[in-house]
DNA sequence: CATTCTCGAAAACGGTCGTTCTCCTACGGT
DNA sequence: ACCGTAGGAGAACGACCGTTTTCGAGAATG
């Protein structure tokens, strides 16, 4: 009954390991760097999780579920379906606004190590299939179209990478504007086919 | 005067790193994994690029210089300036269908080492600059407002990213159709402010 | 107090990687 | 034929990394 900290070994770890992985990518960060930043010694750190792949496993999992969970909390403080589509971009100003934002984890990881490791191409996949189910759902309740939820996509996927690689945070910004264009466009049945 | 292949020394080392860092990450690949590739002893590749750190680096300028290249080489085969910008994403679809996809390889190395490397991130940058300066002149041509140049430069980074994690080269269509709606509100004068 | 057990610090191990060096072959000039 | 040299194949070297092991300092128990 030594646990004076309310944290856990485990959260500990993956504190470390998410800032760590996240700020200067996979291959570049040694389990030595976690122990060091964690201050849980190296036999712990393998007790808990026993290999630097189930480490990594977990990081993405973890990001991949608080991410979602923090944008879905930010979307739900408006009302109007159309502000909360909308409102996906605001709160990716913020995130893009955070000191330490390096782009998206799960780009940046399947980049990194996805023609290497199944596994994290899977996760990378999966984050990104559910972040379109998210806004597929908004699209739906908006009455909107379908096929908006692709355009929506690809503007916030841009948005972040462009963010990451200019190191500013307005592309945010434009991919609002265009995501009101395209809104307006679909409600106004603005059928776009060739 | 053994000049039996047309290829020189250097065109073969690169042609190997390039086929190598795209497709596995720069990391993942050992310089005796492109002697092997290349065929070129260890000993003349450390003359032709004293280090890895200047090999990486050539391979993503020669990347860069040819992909703008390709891309412009295409839409020249359009005439009417509407035509050429979505032409644009026309090559997109073209290049996603190729065997091999991986994504962007500037976002991949940012993202892999742009943390560690100030070079790589520079050239990232760099690439990016060159592709947004190259849709400007497209959005200039065609009479649109400047502003569209973001939201076109969102839509097709974001094309990139999701059809490499996704696998399909169909986001290409859907980035056209949104950049389609974009130009033609454009055109119409609609201002999206808030 | 003696003993056993726990646990953290750090050394050690095996493998890989970037880079250099060695050795050997083959050829060119006289 | 002989020698000098270039060039290629691969061993070697030093550093690093993921992982395991050792060692010693306490705490718990009799």
């Amino acid at each position: 009954m030594s646990e004076v900290e309310p944290e856990t070994t485990e959260q500990r770890i993956l504190d470390a390991a998410e800032e760590l992985f996240y700020g200067r990518g996979i291959q570049s960060v040694g389990m030595d760097a976690i122990r060091t930043a964690s201050g849980v010694p190296l036999k712990r750190l393998y007790q808990t999780f026993p290999s630097k792949d189930t480490l990594v496993e977990a990081y993405l999992r973890r990001r991949d579920a608080r991410w979602l969970r923090d944008l879905a909390q930010y979307v739900d403080t408006y009302d109007s379906p159309e502000q909360r589509i909308l409102a996906v971009f605001d709160w990716l100003f913020l995130w893009f606004s955070e000191q330490g934002f390096r782009g998206c984890g799960f780009i940046n990881s399947f980049g990194e190590l996805g023609a290497t490791s199944q596994t994290v191409a899977d996760i990378a996949k999966a984050h990104k299939d559910a972040f379109r189910r998210y806004l597929a759902d908004l699209v739906a309740v908006a009455d909107a179209p379908a096929w908006l939820t692709d355009q929506l996509v690809l503007l916030a996927e841009g948005a972040m990478t462009t963010a990451a690689i200019s190191g500013t945070p307005e592309h945010a910004r434009h991919a609002k504007d265009a995501a009101r264009t395209l809104l307006r466009a679909a409600h106004a049945g603005v059928v776009t086919a060739a």
